[in-house]
Order: structure tokens, then C-alpha cells, then sequence
DNA sequence: CATCGACAATCAGAATCTTCATGGTGATCG
DNA sequence: CGATCACCATGAAGATTCTGATTGTCGATG
């Protein structure tokens, strides 16, 4: 298992190499997107951690160009919940997030899931996928209700995107606020149940996939 | 869920114990490394909180220590940034730490994040489960009853669940009413019994696995 | 070995307490 | 300025707990 690490900081490129290598990883490092670029095509890597913000060539960019001939699995590392980084991300098929400030573990575990995830089934998760009248299109970032384009907000999609990627499991609000919102959110659980509501409103009759585990959470039961 | 603070300190132990219990913790405290060696050995907590700076033994040597026979997560309170960083490495497989001065709601925030990863890792294999016609589904919080789903009310799956886990072990109501209700809970222990008879009731004909244990309490024999 | 006493477990239901969906409000951000 | 979001208050639906009565179990004893 080889991972490349992409980071013009070479104190987040240290303190992550070294989880990375604690978990069994071999790790290699670039300091921005055109050396990434020039590494990812020489070598096959398992991985691929990419910062956003950086010199010569930012992270999407690079991503672009490496997509072009590989298809290396991408953690995007990008700062805080910036929308436009999503949409864009999930165009270019990336396969995680994490944000910044991010704890190493939490990233080591996101690292596992991808890598994990791979090597089961190379099936593309964002695959779009259909539930009765109800047509998810994670990668395009798009939702049909009954053939009808669904405007949602952005905190809509997250969460139903995650219920979905989820589905069949009970998930509690603290999970969810974690996942969805991000590990340094601090606030209300309540928050949760709002936009559960909307979100409800937004699917029409397919409302009934998102269940109520009364004193333990929600779940998308498909 | 037990957690152990650690920090010479007793303003930041109190703030951080009574936030600790807020979010339905228990908490022990420790005044210096040594300390926290020995009661992290003869327990196992869930989680400990342990500052860098303290007299006898530091949070990092205590570390050492404690991970010589216990891999219990470890959250760090340190006072600057670097003087995690450069003086040790990660390989210590620390969770995740906080930076002095903190935010009692951050701290938490990452307590739960670390918690809540390593149950995720350990639970992750809940398989659903068969006891003749008796289907559980842990991770999807569903129970068939001869194929007909039972609907449930929040402590009978916790309950039951939990018998589940410990199946073939002998739980008294103590125990149950500390690990299903939680240890701040004061009260009768005829609630157990309830809760027994109403998911006997839902269990239909299954109930003959939930097995009473005269003078001691209940047992899931499968 | 039948009976009895003592204790343990079960049961039903009413009072109390929790939880959730909802609508509204003010804050925030582009 | 409009969209979005976090948070709060509320009431209704639902869950939990306790009480006290009843049933069940065990072992001692005559």
C-alpha cells in the first residue's frame, strides 16, 4: 500500500506521513500540484491526499490532469465547507473530503475507508441510483422526484446524500452532525431534526424512506 | 462510557468533568501522570484526557506507560502547538489533540469524534443475527419476528441488543440498568423486570431465549 | 412428601416525563 | 436582499417509570 501525500506545508505533509506510516502505509510526499501530477503518472499509488491551496498548480487541477490517465483513488483535503469545492469535486470523481482543521485520526480513518472500499468492489459508489420514483445522482449532484428536478439547498443534499450512502443503518444525531456537518460543529441536535424536516418537504411522497428512530436518530431505509 | 481525566489542575478537571457528564459521561480524575498509569491500568476507561505538563510523570510518558498494556484512546491537552509536534512523534497512537486554551464544546466535540470512531471500528460487525425465527438486525435497528417486523420501543432494542452482545452471560440488573440505562441512572430495579416483560411480549414465542436467573437477573440464551 | 412462608418475579395501568415535527425568528453570508 | 441556516417554543404522540397486586419458586419443616 502506497500513498502520495500533497501538501505545500511541510508540517501537515510530516504529521500525516507518519500516521500514514504508523497505519502500514509507504508514503511519499509532493509540495505541490505539478509534482503531484508528475509522481501520480510515474507511480501506481493506492491513494492519493491532496491539498486544495497550493503554488504552481492548485488541487482540482491536478486532479483533472491526473484523472486523465489514472484513476488513484483522491482524498481532497480542502478548507472549511466550501460549496463550490464540493460541486466540483464530485465532477472530478473524488472520493473523500476532509476539512480544515482535520484530526489525524479522523483522516487515517477516512484514508481506510477509501482504500477499503476499493479493494471490495470497484463499483463506483456515486453511481446514480433509483429508490421507486426517486432518482439520486450523487456525482452530478442531482435529485429527481418522480422525473422532476429537485432544487435543494446544500445542507439538503449533504444529508441525504449521506443518509443514502448510509442506508438501512441507524444513524444518531451526534453521528450525523459529525458527518455531515463536520467534527468542530458545536450545536444544537435539534439542528438535525430542521433539516430533516425540509428535507422531507423536498422528496414529496418519498419522504417515507427517511424513518424516525424515535430516541436514537433517522435512517434511510430503501 | 468511562472517561478519565488526567491534569494537575483541578479548574480544568472540574470544567472539563462537569462537561464530560453533561454529555452523559462518567468521569475520574487524576492529578498527575502517575496517578493516571495506575487507575488506567486497573480500569478500563473509554477514553482518556490527559494534559502534557504535569509534576511526577509527563502526559507522554504517562502514555508510554499505560500503552504498554492498554490501547484505550488518548486524547492530548497540550499548551502550544509544537510542543507536540517536535517533541514526540505520533507514534505513540495518540487520537487526537487539543491545543491550551480550549473550548470545553471543542474538546467535547473531539472526545465524542474519537469515541464515536473507535466504537465504528469495533461494532462495525454487526452482522445481522439469527436465532431460529428470531432475526436481529443491530445496525439497522430492526428485529423480524418469523420474517414480521417488530415494532419496538427505544429501551427494548437497547436492552435487547445488549443481551444480545452478552448473550450467554449472566447480567444482573445492576448491570443492565448501568450499561442500558445509564450509570446516573437512580432508580427502581423493577424497571428492568418492565422492560423484560414488554420485550418478551414483543419477542412472541422467542421470548423462551431471554432466560430469568432467580436472584441474580436475566440471561439471552442462545 | 405435602404444606407453608418468604422472597422473587411478573403483570397491568396510570401518572409522569421525553422526544419529535413543526412553524417562526433572527443571524449570516454571498 | 434573498436564500439559507441554526435555534427556540410548543403541543401532541409516544415511552418510561412506579405502584401495588398477583403469581411463581424454593427450601425448610413437621
Amino acid at each position: 500500500m502506497k500513498i502520495l501525500i500533497v501538501d505545500d506545508e511541510i508540517n501537515i505533509r510530516n504529521v500525516v506521513k507518519e500516521y500514514a506510516e504508523h497505519e502500514g502505509f509507504k508514503a511519499d510526499e509532493a509540495g505541490d500540484g505539478m509534482e503531484a501530477v508528475a509522481m501520480a503518472k510515474a507511480q501506481d499509488y493506492d491513494l492519493i491526499i491532496m491539498d486544495v491551496m497550493m503554488p504552481r498548480l492548485d488541487g482540482f487541477s491536478a486532479c483533472k490532469e491526473i484523472r486523465k490517465t489514472k484513476d488513484t483513488p483522491i482524498i481532497i483535503l480542502s478548507a472549511r465547507d466550501d460549496e463550490y469545492d464540493q460541486q466540483h469535486g464530485f465532477d472530478l470523481g473524488i472520493d473523500d473530503y476532509v476539512t480544515k482543521p482535520f484530526s489525524p485520526p479522523l483522516l487515517m480513518a477516512r484514508v481506510k475507508a477509501v482504500v477499503s472500499r476499493r479493494n471490495a468492489s470497484r463499483t463506483n459508489v456515486t453511481e446514480p441510483m433509483t429508490f421507486e420514483g426517486l432518482e439520486i445522482n450523487m456525482s452530478g449532484r442531482e435529485v429527481y422526484v418522480d422525473g422532476k428536478r429537485a432544487n435543494m439547498t446544500p445542507k439538503e443534499y449533504d444529508l441525504l446524500f449521506y443518509l443514502v450512502k448510509n442506508r438501512n443503518i441507524a444513524l444518531t444525531r451526534d453521528k450525523l452532525l459529525e458527518e455531515v456537518w463536520g467534527y468542530d460543529f458545536f450545536g444544537d441536535d435539534r439542528t438535525v431534526d430542521t433539516h430533516i424536516k425540509m428535507l422531507r418537504n423536498s422528496l414529496g411522497e418519498y419522504r417515507k424512506f427517511i424513518v424516525t428512530l424515535r430516541g436514537m436518530g433517522y435512517k434511510f431505509e430503501a
